[in-house]
DNA sequence: CTTTTGACTACGG
DNA sequence: TCCGTAGCCAAAA
């Protein structure tokens, strides 16, 4: 992981905006990184800035990538809740929260 | 050089 | 919907 990468990564999480998620996988390619979802994983667990929305990165299934059962699971639950993005049977509605970037938004990234 | 390891994903059954 | 199974791919072991 060059630094570049998870600086990219992190700028892409940084856009995402309230209200809705992305998955690993579509953060990854955003960040000019297809391929790469599992490093957007790692990438998350090793920043904890304050200002990181790493909540608003889930799995393309719509759940969320901690045990039901774990605290970071319901701290990420809460966090998504206070975005207006409900977590229901174990999952979010990925039809309706899921991030579509506008093509302005895609090419506001160009120095990738 | 090889094997293992992930906050993952697509696909079947 | 829920699982197991292959793929995935760079980093660490």
């Amino acid at each position: 992981m060059s630094n570049l990468s998870a600086k990219r990564i992190l700028t892409i999480v940084k856009s995402i905006p309230k209200g809705s998620v992305a998955s690993y996988g579509q953060v990854a390619d955003l960040a000019g990184l297809p391929g790469r979802a599992r490093l957007v994983g790692k990438v998350l667990k090793e920043n904890s800035e304050k200002d990181l929305p790493w909540h608003r990165v889930i799995r393309a299934s719509g759940q969320l990538a901690f045990d039901e059962a774990s605290t970071v699971f319901k701290q990420q639950r809460k966090l998504l809740a206070n975005d207006g993005v409900t977590v229901c049977n174990r999952r979010v509605d990925m039809s309706l929260f899921q991030w579509k970037p506008s093509l302005e938004e895609v090419l506001h990234q160009l120095p990738f």
